[in-house]
DNA sequence: TCTATTCATCATATTGTCATGATAATTAGA
DNA sequence: TCTAATTATCATGACAATATGATGAATAGA
């Protein structure tokens, strides 16, 4: 897989949180069996993206976990980031600690157009891109 | 990282072979050293790569690793392929089993073309591109 | 203030990746 | 045939990612 379960996990959460904005907070128990995915640890998942301000969770009765800012705003790289490395940070395809236009590997050049191009679209699509998508389906 | 470490350290083993096509085997110790990669690792993940007929392995005085191929013929994707799950396999974004045109995730049709090219990326290139990069280097 | 609800956190288990060290099997050449 | 060289394989360990279960802390509402 390109994402770690944890972000897929995120991701899809975050996702699910963008379905029902406005709506009111969504509970962990009420994710994880949406998604499929195990209770305590999207637990800490939301708690990571809570943290990172993506989400705002509010405890006690009526509580749970909303976005913090409006689908629009929020950038998949900004989800994804709090667990794996984009492309952009995760450097040279060979493994060199140091690796650049000036100092290139061997795969450098090559490699260079297609790693951007992955964390383009990852920095430039939104939540609600996403929704759309799903909208636009059947 | 994009790639796993062991798949960094068969793609950097094999561009190594390239290198020294044509005179002979060289030994896992001396791929080892000049890569500074633990060598009982690498040796298993040399022998992967014999297996998968990606190199010809042989043993005892003189013996060692070499391509089983010329290295224009060799592609990025043959080599990574034993390690890493590439894109094309590795399905789709948020983790769905399935997931296609007719079934697509939010996700689906946005991501399809950036998964496509990270693809073409490893199965277009060959290690004889890589060393032409080298080459160009100052 | 009490209680039920809900997120927060801790302790632990499981699995896969990365890595090391020791030994077996094969082979070229003396 | 013997020996040294070299890959092949086995046993094991460290560590991170994934996952489970139990308990703590905060809060809305009675």
């Amino acid at each position: 897989m390109v994402l770690s379960q944890t972000a897929t996990y995120a991701l899809r959460a975050t996702l699910c949180l963008a379905e029902a904005e406005g709506s009111g907070p969504l509970r962990v128990d009420d994710i994880a069996e949406a998604l499929t995915v195990p209770r305590n640890y999207l637990s800490k998942i939301l708690h990571v993206l809570a943290r990172g301000h993506v989400l705002r969770s509010t405890r006690g009765p009526g509580g749970g976990f909303q976005l913090a800012k409006p689908p629009e705003e929020l950038r998949l790289s900004e989800i994804i980031g709090h667990f794996d490395d984009l492309p952009e940070a995760s450097g040279c395809l060979l493994g060199r600690d140091r690796c650049s236009d000036d100092d290139p590997c061997a795969a450098h050049d090559r490699w260079k157009g297609v790693s951007a191009s992955v964390w383009d679209f990852f920095d430039d699509t939104t939540l609600t891109d996403l929704l759309k998508s799903e909208a636009q389906e059947a």
